[in-house]
DNA sequence: ATACCTGCAAAGGGTTTGCATCAGG
DNA sequence: CCTGATGCAAACCCTTTGCAGGTAT
C-alpha cells in the first residue's frame, strides 16, 4: 500500500466517523488530517499550527483541538504526555503500535514494540472486565554515550 | 516491618538524598515526605496543599512542587499524568511497581501488576543502551458494569 | 433555514518564577 | 555569615471557552 494509498484510507475512515456521529465534513478537517498523514514523527499543536500557516492554510488553534479531539476518538491520531510539558501527538494509523523510551536528558524518543505486551494488557483487562480502548507503556532513563 | 518502620527508613533514605546532593533538611521537606507517607491512594498537589492546611501546618504551593521533584529524584515518590489534566503523585517505597488501568469514563483507577514486564523493559533498555530510570504503563478503557 | 463549525481573543487552571525574607550549615 | 529555601503573588503557558459570523446539510 502506497502513501497515497494510506492517506486515502484514512481519509474514509474519518469520512465515515463524522458520518456516523452526525458531524459535519469540514474542509479544514481534512486539511488537518492531511496535514498530520503527511507528516512523520511526534508533533505538538503549535507545531501543526505553524505546519499549517507556513503552507498558507489557515486554521485557528480552536479548530486544531477540536479536530485533534475527533481523531483521537477514531484512533486516527494517539495523544501523550511524555513529560511535564504540553501534550505531544502522533498518527496511529499503519504506524503500528509502538512504545516509547524517553531519554530524560535530552528528551529525545525512541520508539520500541514488543510483542509479548499485547499478552499483558490482554490478561490485566480480563482479570479486571475491562474494555481495552488503548495503552501506552513509557520508559524514562537516559541512554549510553558513544553507542548510538 | 511496621507502618512506622517504613516511614522512618524513607526518611532515611530522603536524608542521604539531600546529604549526597548538599541540600539542606528543612523542617517543610520532612513535613512533606511525612504527610504522603502517612496517606493511601493518589493525590494531587492541591489535595496535598489541603492535607497539611487542615493539619495547621503551612507550606507554600511553592514547595510543595519544589520538594515533590526532590522525591520523585529519589524515587519516593511518581508522578502520574493519566488524563489531560492535573498531575497525579503516589508513595512509591514498598508499594511494589503495579500499573494501572483508568476507566475513561468514570475516572477510576485500578492497579495491577504482572511480573512479566519488566523483562520487557529490560530487553528494550538492552537494545538501545538506555539506563532504566523508571517506566509506567496506562491502559485506558471502561470497565463492564455489573461484575465489580 | 438551521444548527454546527470556525476564528478570534479572552478566560481558565495547573505550574513556574521573581523577589524579599528566613534559616540551615 | 552566606547561600539556599520558603512564601506570596504574579507571570506563564497550554488549553478551553464565549461569542459573532460563516457554512455544511
Amino acid at each position: 500500500m502506497s502513501d497515497d494509498d494510506a492517506r486515502s484510507v484514512v481519509k474514509q475512515v474519518f469520512t465515515e466517523y463524522l458520518v456516523t456521529h452526525a458531524l459535519r465534513k469540514t474542509p479544514e478537517r481534512f486539511a488537518i488530517l492531511d496535514e498530520i498523514y503527511s507528516r512523520e514523527g511526534h508533533f505538538d499543536i503549535e507545531l501543526l499550527f505553524n505546519y499549517m500557516k507556513n503552507k498558507n492554510y489557515r486554521v485557528s488553534r480552536a479548530t486544531l483541538y477540536n479536530t485533534i479531539e475527533l481523531l483521537i476518538d477514531c484512533k486516527l491520531v494517539t495523544r501523550h504526555k511524555f513529560g511535564r510539558n504540553q501534550a505531544q501527538y502522533e498518527k496511529t494509523y499503519r504506524s503500528g503500535h509502538h512504545d516509547h523510551l524517553i531519554d530524560t536528558r535530552s528528551g529525545r524518543i525512541i520508539e520500541f514494540s514488543d510483542p509479548r505486551i499485547n499478552d499483558i494488557i490482554k490478561s490485566a483487562c480480563e482479570d479486571n472486565s475491562f474494555i481495552l480502548h488503548h495503552y501506552a507503556l513509557y520508559v524514562y532513563g537516559e541512554q549510553e554515550k558513544g553507542n548510538h
